[in-house]
This record gives structure tokens, C-alpha cells and sequence, in this order.
DNA sequence: AATAACAATTAGCTTAAGTTAATTTCTAAT
DNA sequence: ATTAGAAATTAACTTAAGCTAATTGTTATT
């Protein structure tokens, strides 16, 4: 499981065999069941991750109902706002499905950069990657209709489809359950 | 002008007397009057921004009908996705007013952080912010109604009302002006 | 001051999402 | 194999946003 993050790290810098041997060594790698919460509503987060395998969903609740806001596959991080902030966190981090994931903290990601200090020249790249991708996400969600945010959901993540329940979905794409029905029925009537 | 962008830098690191002259002697700041384009659809961004006096729009055009994404405000950095990935724009950059702003090239970047070398330093920490706003905004603008999200922003945002049309408005919350009039109409009826 | 261009509101109609509730389908556990 | 619980769909009704078009308000320019 090390080599997929070494890996990870290397689409972006060049290791050395010494500097992979030291992320290697931070073993930071945990299996958590299905189910686990990474991060309740309320709580402080003092970890940030990075997901190898599995799926962690994102969620608010909001007057008893779920409202999920993200979902963390393969390969993507997690940096919690709280973490960030250091502010007591406004949603919840669960483990959608049995996961296997890195974690990191602040003084070891600190650790770590001095060790490696080209890992700060990453994460500037990281950084830019991901904002883009927000920017994205953002402007698709703006200017794009539920209909067609679940068609594009279809085509820019298909896995999700298969892995997370669809009441997930639902709310991912800012609607009801049943509107998400009522928009698979009419899909699949004109076509 | 150039001493906002030393105050802005100084409150994530600190700088150097001489450090801070770098800096002043890049002289990347411009003026643009109103309306100027500083980005169009299908061109590919060579300069990222940064924001010292004024407002720059973000809009996508959606068959004729230009829809907002974003406002850019005094403080706040602009990455386009197509400075970011290369590729050709896939919305336009506008002055809505006068605007006084900072530019940065990859090459000017690079040769900054060369000179200094902490500035990458606050790249991640600016960068880390960015983010944390980026998932508030998306996790509200998914979770909260259109009169919500209009509330919200007479909150957060409060001169964007003053010094940008309800029309811009609208389509960066994502709905038509008409919409906008009636969600206006309603609360100050119902107080 | 008059006019043109644009911005904002209003109205009527259409469409689709929200809400509530019932029903069907699926899944997991005994 | 049966059952309980959850997930997904369906239906009826309500609400609000989109669309089209007309009207009013505002701003800038000559």
C-alpha cells in the first residue's frame, strides 16, 4: 500500500530511493471498517488524508437530515476545513465502505517537509490541481441543472454509481431522493 | 500600491527589509478600466491575478446567456483553471469596475520563489485557506436555498449588493434576475 | 432636457423540484 | 427460506423557479 502513495508523489517530484525509504517509514497507513466516522460534527480534526482505497463521504446535518457534500475516492485528499481552521468541524468524515486510507497531521507533515523540503514544492502543485477541480465542480454545479449534473456525475465518476446508495447521490447533487427517481425515470424513458 | 501586497505576504510570513524590495522592484501592477476583458473564453491564460482595488467577474457563456461563477474582491488571488491546466479557458475574466491588480506569470513565480524561497511557504498556507473557503462556499451553495443562499450572501458579502447589478447577482446564485426580484420582494415583505 | 441603453421589476404561464405518504424492491441477518 | 430494515420508486399535491414578454426605473450621453 506505501508504494501507491510513492507512487503518488512521484507524478508530481522526483524521490530519491532514501526519501522513498522515508515515507515509507512514517507508516501513517490504517484500515478502517465500514461505517467508521473519521470526523463528527462538533469535533476539533487534527488529521488530514489521503485515501488509497476505498470511499469516505462527506455530510451535513442539517435539522436531522443528511446532506452529503463530497465523496473521497482513490487517490484524493482530505483536508478537513477544521483542520485547516483549527474551528470545530460543521460536518461529518465516514467511511462509506471498508477503507484504506494515510493520515497525516501537522507536525508530521512539518516533520516530514524538513526532511524532504521538495514535498512543500508538491504540495504548491497539489494545491493548484485541486483548486482547478473546485473551480470546476463550483461552475458545473452553478450552471448545470439536476438533470444535468446527474449526467455528468454518469460520466465523470460512473464508479460512484456503483459503490454509494443513491439516497448519497441524491443530496450530493442538491436534491431529494425522489427527484433523483424522477429524473432516472425520465432518462431512461427518452432514450 | 505595491506595500498592500508586502501587508498581504507579511500576514501568512515575514519578510526581510530586503526581501520586501524584491518584491516592490517586480513592479507587476496594473490598472484596467472598467469592462476590460483580462481573460476570454477559449484563450489560454499566461497571467494569474491578484486583486489590490476593485472587482473582477468571473462568467461562463451558456448560450448567450452570460452566467457569473464568481466576484473577485480587494485580497483575493485569481487562478485561472487555464492558467492552471494549460488548456483553453472555458469562461471569461471582466473588470466591473476600475481595478488595480497585481500579475503573476510562471516564470516571474518560479523566479520569485528562487530569490525566496519561503514564499512557497505561504503558497501551501494560502493555498490551504483558499480551499477550506472553497468547500464552505460549495457546501452552502449545495445545501441552502436560493433566498438562503441570497441571505447568506447579504451577510458575507455585503458590498457586492452595492457595487455589482442584481443581475450578476442572480446568476452567481445560481438563478435568473426575475427569480432574484421575487426572492427580494418576498423577504422584505415578511418583515 | 431628451433620448437611448441597460437594469430591475412585475405578471402569466409552464415546468420541475420539494413534501408527504404509500408501495415496491433489495439486502442482510437469523 | 423468512423476515426485518433500509433503499428506491411511485403518486398526489404544493411550492417556487424558469421562461416569455411587457413595464418601470436608472444611468449615461449627447
Amino acid at each position: 500500500m506505501d508504494d501507491f502513495i510513492i507512487k503518488y508523489i512521484s507524478s508530481f517530484i522526483e524521490l530519491t530511493p532514501e526519501e522513498e525509504d522515508i515515507i515509507r517509514n512514517q507508516n501513517l497507513i490504517k484500515t478502517f471498517p465500514k461505517d467508521t466516522i473519521l470526523l463528527a460534527e462538533g469535533e476539533h480534526a487534527r488529521e488530514c488524508y489521503f485515501v488509497l482505497k476505498g470511499c469516505v463521504r462527506r455530510y451535513h446535518n442539517r435539522n436531522g437530515e443528511e446532506r452529503t457534500t463530497e465523496f473521497y475516492t482513490e487517490n484524493q485528499s482530505i483536508i478537513p476545513v477544521s483542520y485547516t481552521t483549527k474551528s470545530a468541524s460543521e460536518y461529518f468524515l465516514s467511511c462509506v465502505e471498508d477503507s484504506v486510507i494515510a493520515l497525516g497531521t501537522n507536525e508530521r507533515n512539518d516533520e516530514l517537509i524538513k526532511q524532504i523540503p521538495k514535498l512543500e514544492t508538491m504540495l504548491v502543485q497539489m494545491a493548484s490541481v485541486m483548486q482547478a477541480n473546485n473551480q470546476v465542480e463550483m461552475d458545473n454545479f452553478k450552471n448545470l441543472t439536476p438533470e444535468e449534473r446527474y449526467l455528468n456525475l454518469t460520466e465523470t465518476r460512473p464508479d460512484l454509481l456503483n459503490r454509494v446508495p443513491l439516497n448519497y447521490i441524491a443530496t450530493y447533487l442538491g436534491i431529494t431522493p425522489e427527484s433523483l427517481s424522477r429524473i432516472r425515470k425520465r432518462i431512461s424513458r427518452n432514450r
